[in-house]
DNA sequence: CGCTGTCAAGAGCAGTGCTCTCGTTTGTGT
DNA sequence: ACACAAACGAGAGCACTGCTCTTGACAGCG
């Protein structure tokens, strides 16, 4: 369990790495009931030798959960980084949101795994939790910044019931994003509409229906910005 | 295939419904990738005969897929028709939103076999997409409604741009709904809104984030009309 | 009544996850 | 430099899967 940092645990990685590519490759074909056998195959490896880098199926696929979120979120955060305009908070947001759909758009099978219907039978561990609150925040982050610059428009909404209010407060403070519980809640609402909107355009719910996918989703993405108060 | 109304006819339907029912029961605990032989154990039968009723495991799945459509589409129906004050669009969108969760809470894993990540190696014959756009369109038709009497506000929404709109009003046209393309644009956004919304919770996303589950959702609920422009 | 189409059952094939055992390789402490 | 323990890959085997093919029984209609 230590690290011991020798030859031994660098061909260790090297081939865990591997391994995962290749179910990765095999996720995009075949889908979440990724096949042990196939996989040793493609590595020219009898499948008895892959349960010495993990423990079974569903260790294998939480490594995948892990990097899936894990990339998800740094896609967020880069596209956020590397917007020059930081007081242009309608501009982060959508580059942000362009992102999170460009990575879907890129590797909609991890996409899926980790944003769609949960893999039967599997129990994401605790580990998940950490990498799959990246891109939420980093969306959070650009509306605590607008919030901060008082640049946040005041929007109507629906009355929050009390408890719920403080639900959301409880949990800004838990993750420390500065937002009252309001902003919170609308911002929350545009996380989850541009979920779906993702969703809706990689499981297939838009064929036939909208063919003009990016402006489509700009509007979606722009009307959430709106939403929430940006200008 | 014609009728033949016969007494084999029957026991034979009978069968199927059974079958059917059998593989509800074990998606609801198995996940999407259901046995055969486990659902044929169920009903006392050997796996072979399953075959005399489904050509395979899609047929089979495609028939659960369609149900669970239509499920879903009568649930938002009786939903709307149960409403009595019709001038009241809110109140009508509301039941509808409520209707769509409650069905979806009660069968999660067949809302998740239609509107979760797809089955990998499966491809949705056309029969499914008529059942599958009666929800919205239940969803659309109180909109319309709305137009109609003129009840819907008029609210400030990002540009749409002309292409994007004329697709969306060929659309509107194609699937007869009197709305114009920025109005159709609001209700499918909010669609869209509502279906993340219900993703999010039972796909587990909102596990140690949100408890108070019902006020959360109205919320959004509400704040979809709202968006619409529904008073 | 007898034919014919429908039906269930069984064996069998190729594939699966996973376990256990068996030599071999390899890094490392002495 | 050497020996030892840990790590490793390969193979056989178990219980399971979807699916096909064949066989025999039975029931409905003319």
């Amino acid at each position: 369990m230590v690290e011991h940092t020798g030859i031994r645990a660098r061909v260790r990685a090297e081939l865990t790495g591997e391994i995962k590519a290749a179910a990765r490759r095999q996720l995009a074909t075949e889908g979440a009931n990724l096949s042990l056998r196939a996989i040793a195959r493609e590595l020219g490896m009898a499948s008895s030798a892959l349960y010495r880098y993990f423990a079974n199926r569903d260790d294998l696929l939480t490594a995948l959960i892990i990097d899936a979120y894990d990339g998800l979120g740094e896609a967020a955060e880069t596209a956020d980084a590397r917007y020059r305009r930081r007081g242009d908070h309608v501009g982060r947001w959508l580059a942000v949101a362009r992102a999170l759909r460009g990575w879907a758009l890129a590797a909609p099978s991890e996409y899926a795994l980790i944003l769609g219907s949960p893999v039967p039978g599997y129990r994401a561990p605790t580990d998940t939790t950490g990498p799959a609150s990246r891109a939420p925040l980093v969306l959070a982050g650009i509306v605590a910044d607008a919030a901060a610059a008082g640049a946040l428009d005041e929007v109507p909404a629906p009355p929050l019931p009390a408890k719920l209010r403080a639900e959301l407060t409880a949990v800004a403070g838990q993750v420390n994003v500065p937002l009252d519980a309001p902003v919170l809640a609308r911002m929350m609402l545009a996380w989850t509409e541009l979920y779906g909107a993702i969703s809706f355009e990689l499981f297939g719910q838009l064929d036939n229906l909208v063919g003009r996918r990016d402006e489509w989703f700009d509007y979606q993405a722009r009307s959430m910005a709106a939403l929430i108060g940006l200008r």
